[in-house]
DNA sequence: CATAAAATGTGATCAATGATCACATGAATG
DNA sequence: CATTCATGTGATCATTGATCACATTTTATG
């Protein structure tokens, strides 16, 4: 369904060179592991569906979990892009205080993260789970460009501290502190646990978590408030 | 390692019935997994490390997720066990005020969460991954007994709201926010992200996220304080 | 433009795996 | 002792991940 809105891979156009094959298989990958899990998913079976025989996959990605972390990085890359453009087309009035700037920037980093995980709810999954070698590869998240999603996090953080939000001392660590928060809160949107909320729910528990994180932050550490 | 110091399994001793493979496999494959993976992890290599038939797994679990489903249940019921234990062994000075008494044990709470996902990073990922079915189990985390973590969560907030640590007002939808921020702490702690810490450090942290918390759920809301 | 080189896809093939089956063995029960 | 049920065996099958020599297409080069 969502793989036909993108037409990167012609799947019916049935040449010997599929064309861009080492994109359509990461889409298609996305979408069975939706339907039938991680184990389920199979090179073989995808290979099939997009008319390929599975030894052409292995030009693109020397392993299975090759292809997996390729799609971890693609979702790293994408949640850093989502994170700076939501901030940048977020701020519009210019004569708001520092105060309320580093806020609302800080604020909508958070959203764009919320925002990933839940319409990318594999993706995400993914990214943060141990899918081949046993232990997540966390690398992925702290090494990558000046556009990762932590860098980012921090920076928000520094500009709070800058704004006079919050403290210094609030500042040591709130890096942690706050990331466990907005992760936390994503990770249950993603699972199960949310069911049974609607969409503005599910956003309203965001916002508390938000709330709680800043107000922790401001007022736990004796500044101007 | 851990394996030799519990005799469950009695991996020398071959008769034709092993005595105790159900138990037997489930903690081999913790083992397993933890070095090799999920998807490293295969039934038939388990079985022969315990001198076993492959096939004979298969009557203790009907399916490779099944057993996986298995470890998963023993970890929520060993996750409550602990948060009761820890709870009860932790409150000694009877002469604490009520505040004082509610706080401690929601914090004995948190730290029971905390230390069972560090000291089972394996199976607390495994817990809250999509192993097989393509989404979490978490009818494993709601429907359990009146032992479930999620269940003491709630009653220690509500302790916390009777007595006057919170308002009213905070005490709503607050089981989401604490748990995001406990679930959260415990996620990164269990990845590679502190990997550069050390153990107090790692518990440094979730003193932050505790204090955090409750300090955004008590003066946020307009309590007493 | 022709042709070499690089990239990409094919089909056969191998070992390992998940799963099932009829059958074997042991333990428990009466 | 005999029966019954739980548990383990070995053979077997389809599927999978992965590799290989070979085929085809695209791209670069003279």
């Amino acid at each position: 369904m969502t793989l036909k809105n993108k037409p990167i891979s012609q799947q019916q156009r049935h040449s010997y060179h599929h064309g861009n094959l080492s994109d359509a298989i990461k889409e298609l990958a996305i979408k069975l592991i939706a339907e039938h899990g991680v184990d389920g998913f199979s090179i073989r079976q995808a290979a099939g569906i997009l008319g390929v025989a599975s030894s052409a996959v292995y030009r693109h990605y020397q392993d299975k979990s090759a292809l997996l972390k390729a799609i971890c990085e693609d979702g790293f890359f994408r949640l850093g892009q989502q994170w700076v453009s939501l901030i940048e087309s977020g701020v519009v009035s210019m004569d708001a205080t520092p105060q309320a700037m580093s806020l609302a920037r800080f604020s909508l980093g958070a959203d764009a993260y919320f925002k990933f995980a839940t319409e990318n709810p594999v993706v995400f999954q993914l990214m943060f789970s141990p899918y081949g070698t046993g232990s997540q590869d966390w690398t992925l998240f702290q090494t990558h460009s000046t556009d990762h999603p932590f860098a980012m996090l921090c920076k928000a953080l520094d500009e709070l501290k800058s704004a006079g939000v919050i403290s210094e001392k609030a500042r040591e660590n709130a890096e942690y502190l706050a990331f466990s928060m907005i992760h936390g809160i994503s990770c249950l949107a993603v699972s199960g646990v949310f069911k049974e909320m609607t969409r503005d729910q599910l956003w309203e528990q965001l916002m508390l978590v938000k709330a709680n994180l800043i107000s922790g932050l401001s007022n736990n550490n004796l500044q101007t408030s």
